[in-house]
DNA sequence: TGATATAAAGAGACCGGTCTCACAACATAT
DNA sequence: ATATGTTGTGAGACCGGTCTCTTTATATCA
């Protein structure tokens, strides 16, 4: 058994044409299933190759037709709920057009970003889906146009780069969990987000570089002077990027002597560690404090109580992506879009009504 | 802006090397930094390079050296907090050596995983990494053997295939789960798995193809055997694949006259499934019937109570999965092993103690 | 029966890198 | 001054497919 020989040249069509006692052209043809050949020499071919166990070389085919077959997608972390479905969505979508995915982590780093779409630019894929970590830094992006690739911006649009975005109706979705809060009663709320903070304190939402999030925060501010509330920024938090500052920032939130009576969760990882925070401080949702989550994440549904969030319908926005690059990729003519998927507020157990 | 004219010819090794005045195999020696070029050369052609922007065509320079720098990976189901969390873990090996990954989705179905071995030898990777579907069925496995591309499996061994896989601890963790559970006074003990079941009723362990499953359930009735229970087969379900056939497995059992009083998930999938089973049967955890889940995910830490579980560990699994990969990628003398990740079982609430 | 159309097969360039080998220029040894 | 070595550069084969163009064999028609 010397199976484990190593580099083993692999058999390629013209061992098989040799096999088969035709021409390279002729073998090629018939393995590549292009041009015309004679069933009789089709039946040769197929069974030397057979014989041969020829497996196509997938790296040669796309270097003469310049498609790889493979959509590269970057995306913030895949340990994410919010985007292993996205990647299933995105999948979903490739393999029915016959595209591969392949997949990188920027772990929400713009560096980390950049390289790796550089390199998925190099393995040649034939479309990128980015998450841009920021909405603020885009020459790499720019730089994918020009070099001729496909691209669709998820879940974050930058208007100032000419692309398609699929993304959430973030500020309606923020605005409806808003409206409903402040229609329960509640008048002081805090929105926390994960987003790296680069000062502490946020004093002008138009610098926050995730426009997923500034949108929502628009919209959370919005109804909040809308319905004559003071001072809407003052309990937008962001920074909750692990368990121990979430604590933190929800220690100093709630012990403020006008603590807000809800809290609206960027995504269902910072809400997950929200409901932590609030179970090691001993508090009682909704009878302490009010939550809403966005993400409709398995933890949600079997807390007690079960908790009210804002349904993105994830997958339902990556297969949209996929959709939408592969329409790209295929050259079909399409004004450059941002496609909004609309959420749905699911109510659950965990706002309460107060007041009145 | 003719930004989207399509296909745009990209910048070679010898357009760089025409504008540089050089030859191509120097502006290649550069640009791909390997072989001697003086300094003032390796500045003419770095200015050219990035004048005109040139990206190397990784698929190209794949084609020449045999080495592509991908690693590919075939799981069950990315969505899976296991696979997710395990592809983490491969991945950050994998970038550490300068890997990039590849997923594929098998849907835990053996025609699927084939197809996506095929595929990924097809471009070429460096090395596999698969969770076989079934231990029984591995002729594409051997196949990848003997196209010579190392290969790993994960969470699942096959023994007759002579190769590395790393495993968690699979029966010694339910032995620890089992006989935390008896000692805590359950007679009545029941295995609930999410495998497909091809007759229902569970007669013969060696059957159950997923090696994974059979070794936690031999692991189980070995104890309850142990412990002269009776008919230790008897509570072992399978087919537990969605909330729907939970339900009916869950109620089947618990409807029982002589119903189980603790309940072992097989997986965190399975076991969210028995939590909203038994919630919507309006049984009480534990007072009603106890339960254990494998695997430390989000949901087990919140619920009330919180769930007992087996940790495995997962992105240790995959981590090491990767490295160990890779030593066989770079050809590290190593005998074949079965690396076996230890579990440990963290108490938590959601087993009553009975009896006595 | 010879001229022409058509189908099937072969020859070889090409994709964009890597890499071997040949060769030139200059330094050092004899 | 000639032999030998070293260093830097150029020419061109090669990886394994695709694809165009040419050639050959067979069918169709006058």
């Amino acid at each position: 058994m010397e199976d484990s020989a190593h580099p083993k040249r692999s058999v390629t069509v013209a061992d098989v044409a040799k096999a088969a006692k035709v021409s390279k052209a002729t073998a090629a043809r018939v393995l590549g299933g292009y041009g015309v050949v004679s069933a009789k020499i089709t039946d040769q071919v197929m069974a030397a190759a057979a014989a041969l166990e020829y497996r196509p070389n997938e790296l040669a085919r796309s270097m003469s037709t310049g498609r790889s077959g493979i959509i590269g997608v970057v995306v913030g972390d895949i340990e994410n709920a919010f985007f292993s479905l996205a990647v299933r969505g995105i999948s979903d979508a490739a393999r029915l057009a016959g595209f591969n995915v392949i997949i990188a982590n920027s772990g929400e780093e713009l560096d980390a970003e950049k390289s790796a779409v550089d390199l998925l630019i190099g393995k040649r894929v034939d479309g990128l889906i980015v998450t841009p970590a920021r909405c603020d830094s885009f020459d790499h992006l720019q730089h994918v146009r020009r070099a001729g690739v496909p691209l669709v911006l998820f879940d974050r649009a930058i208007p100032e780069l000419d692309v398609d975005a699929v993304t959430g109706d973030d500020r309606e979705a923020a605005i409806a969990a808003t409206r409903y809060l402040t229609g329960q009663g509640h008048r002081r709320l805090a929105y926390v987000s994960a987003m790296d903070a680069e000062g502490g304190g946020l004093t002008n939402i138009g610098r926050i570089s995730n426009s997923a999030v500034r949108e929502r925060v628009e919209g959370f501010v919005s109804v909040l002077t809308e319905a004559g509330l003071p001072n809407p920024l003052h309990y937008v938090r962001l920074g909750a990027t692990n368990q121990q500052q979430t604590d933190s920032v929800i220690k100093h939130l709630l012990l403020d002597s006008a603590a807000p009576t809800a809290l609206l969760a960027s995504d269902s990882l910072v809400g997950l560690r929200i409901f932590k925070s609030l179970q090691s401080l001993g508090l009682a949702i909704p009878r302490d404090v009010s939550m809403i989550s966005f993400l409709d994440a398995d933890w949600t549904s079997v807390t007690v109580p079960p908790i009210t969030i804002v349904d993105q319908r994830v997958y339902e926005m990556g297969k949209l992506a996929g959709e939408r690059l592969i329409a790209r990729i295929e050259r079909t003519p399409l004004a450059v879009e941002r496609l909004r998927v609309s959420t749905s507020l699911v109510l659950r157990g965990s706002v309460a009504t107060i007041g009145r």
